[in-house]
DNA sequence: TTAAATAGATCAAACGTTCGATCTAATCAA
DNA sequence: TTGATTAGATCGAACGTTTGATCTATTTAA
């Protein structure tokens, strides 16, 4: 049995939330919670899934420790995604989903910042500060970020069939909002290779410290990180990161959250 | 199973080490080769087991992959290693042990080079920009490395008993080196809160881009590092990274490898 | 012989998946 | 308002396979 044949068996498995069914089931929706609400149930596995498997990777996660943490019956993981893979990719799917209110309006004020900027170094010093901020938080302290980053991580360095669409629809519009500030700041075109480079370099800088977390609260003494301690590293990290940019130095008091 | 199609054929084992047995053989020795050389079994289950977790993870790699790798029997892992968990830890201490002709010289060298550098700017630089060729040498293109560092970063974020091992045999005697480096070119203690910070930041981003080589190769449309792909990261990342310490930027021409 | 090492067979446990039975809520004919 | 019907959802109990570990028998060099 090979998992491929069966991911591509499984690849057509469709949402079936609610407005789906309700609609392919007649435009006068009436009828909402079934039993006990498969909607709920389907949410819970999505929910416990995406933990166990940002915190231990696809194949350390059996059905059976899914099916305990959502609470569910283990056939539920068959029934509702066709299987542990289908599931895997809806996780997927929903991550990017889920994303999207936090990353798009970064990513657009990203774009608007540095339009708004017009090439003036101490703004686009405004606007990178801004964005670290933003990022680190994200990657290190909001706990709405906390797995869908880990298993994003884990994406990276061993992909899965569904990285491609990953890739598509979460990093390189992330990447390239990020290029256009980087772009700007170092006076080169957005799309060159050099700029491309120190983007992923610039994201990927923020990105390790939530990856080898672990190494670094060994190297300063944590055992987890605080919102003090994030805001140290951003303190720590914003002047460096600017100097890095050929961007000038800004008033640490006046770094605020992204506009 | 895993989400992963065949990777890496496994079929590339290196072929047996045969001066090894000789050596073994002819030193005199009390009794080391037995039938087939179980010294050599030993290292051939080591070398896959290296590569296979370092691909695929502890829990996705089975008993029966690795003695087929090896090209050992099943019982063989067991007997040399006591089981997979033990071969797993035998792993980590050969990476430890295998890596420190590579890895400590470098540290020492790093020593040296600030030592000699007497605070001289310029000096450190050179330091600085030898340091970052010959990380991103030993994590983007020393095939000796290649697994190794997979390995680590495995560790990193999901870190297994023996991490703790590691990190004091490896992590902390090369951040240590690194922070000696950091802290003279930013003027602050060595063992800086902030040092030790932007000493993981700086070995982070050289790493990351081992770590997430897909989105690198994917943002820059390439299908692999080559030497001079290699080469075109390290002069493009050099002055950024320079300018991050605010150290000067030097002659791109002059940059040699480490002394 | 003696002990190290390999080969093959086998173990219980855990794996992902599948199945039919069951239950609930909406639907429809009366 | 009924009672029967249907589809959605859950459940327990298996299925066949693979896992890591273990066992005995055999082979080989000392």
């Amino acid at each position: 049995m090979t998992l491929l044949g069966d991911v591509a068996a499984a690849g057509d498995v469709v949402a079936r939330d609610e407005t789906g069914r309700a609609a392919a089931l007649g435009a006068g929706g009436k009828h909402r919670a079934r039993r006990a609400d498969g909607a709920a149930s389907r949410a819970r596995i999505l929910e416990a899934a995406g933990k166990l498997f940002a915190d231990q990777g696809y194949d350390a996660v059996s059905t059976r420790a899914l099916a305990k943490a959502a609470r569910v019956n283990l056939s539920a993981i068959g029934y509702h995604f066709g299987g542990k893979a289908g599931l895997y990719q809806e996780v997927l799917r929903q991550l990017i989903v889920d994303s999207e209110p936090i990353m798009g309006p970064a990513a657009e004020g990203l774009r608007m910042g540095v339009a708004g900027a017009r090439g003036d170094k101490a703004k686009l010093a405004e606007v990178m500060a801004g964005f670290i901020r933003h990022l680190l938080g994200a990657v290190l302290r909001d706990d709405r970020m906390r797995w869908p980053m880990a298993l994003m991580l884990r994406e990276f360095n061993q992909p899965s069939p569904w990285f491609p669409m990953l890739l598509e629809q979460r990093i390189h519009p992330l990447h390239n909002a990020v290029a256009g500030l980087v772009g700007a700041a170092t006076g080169r075109r957005p799309d060159d290779a050099e700029t491309r480079l120190l983007t992923a370099v610039l994201i990927g800088q923020c990105m390790v410290l939530g990856a080898a977390r672990r190494v670094v609260w060994a190297r300063l003494g944590w055992d987890a990180y605080t919102p003090e301690r994030v805001e140290f590293i951003v303190r720590t990290l914003t002047p460096a990161v600017l100097a890095m940019f050929g961007l000038p130095a800004i008033d640490p008091d006046a770094q605020g959250g992204k506009p």
